[in-house]
DNA sequence: AGGCGAGTGAGGA
DNA sequence: TCCTCACTCGCCT
């Protein structure tokens, strides 16, 4: 079902205290939101004001994100267009939504609540193919031997996401976090392993 | 206790 | 069909 046969989405900036989002729209809904980058955003501003639902929805966008980002769960949406995951991933998605602020779930735990207890990598996979993160909270999934697993935005924003809804990143956990931004970062070049 | 490797499920080229 | 991946578990050192 890839066959949008509609208007280009429509890109929109959402600016918050932590940076300017990117929220994409499609004729289902919100389609995207893209964690600000720090390169300059570009986000079309005047064409889609021919949508007024498109407004709409952003308002509903705006307010949800903002929500998020203070650590609490978003009590209204605004209509989801996640048509573009597959079967699996979208049920992935829909146990994600399940999870309450505050509360975390190993990958391992989503994928036994979907009957595959084996397919908690599938479940990263997902997770990472995640168009929505925040409203779809995929930070709350950490690995289940001790470690934040990773995350598409930037394991920094999982870091801070957790700590805004309360969810103690455990001091072992924050030093596997550490430890493992270290290596990444004078890994630029991975050694060929495997 | 920590490191390493194999197994596993799903998606994408 | 093969390769990659935001995982897990168990064995080995």
């Amino acid at each position: 079902m890839k066959s949008p046969t509609f208007h280009p989405p429509i890109r929109r900036a959402l600016a918050t205290a932590e940076g300017t989002f990117i929220a994409e729209y499609t004729a289902r809904g919100l389609a995207c939101l893209d964690f600000p980058t720090g390169t300059a955003a570009p986000a079309d501003g005047a064409a889609d004001f021919a949508v007024p639902t498109v407004h709409e929805w952003h308002t509903l966008t705006t307010r949800a994100v903002h929500t998020a980002l203070a650590g609490k769960t978003p009590t209204q949406l605004p209509p989801l267009d996640l048509a573009r995951g597959t079967a699996f991933q979208q049920s992935v998605w829909r146990e994600l939504q399940t999870i309450a602020a505050g509360q975390t779930r190993s990958y391992g735990e989503v994928a036994a609540a979907l009957g595959r207890p084996k397919a908690s990598r599938a479940v990263g996979g997902a997770c990472g193919a995640n168009p929505l993160p925040l409203l779809i909270p995929c930070h709350r999934v950490l690995a289940a031997a001790g470690g934040l697993g990773g995350f598409s935005g930037g394991l920094q924003w999982k870091r801070r996401l957790l700590q805004a809804e309360g969810t103690l990143p455990p001091a072992r956990l924050e030093r596997r976090l550490q430890a493992c931004e270290r290596s990444q970062r004078s890994q630029r070049v991975p050694p060929v392993r495997r």
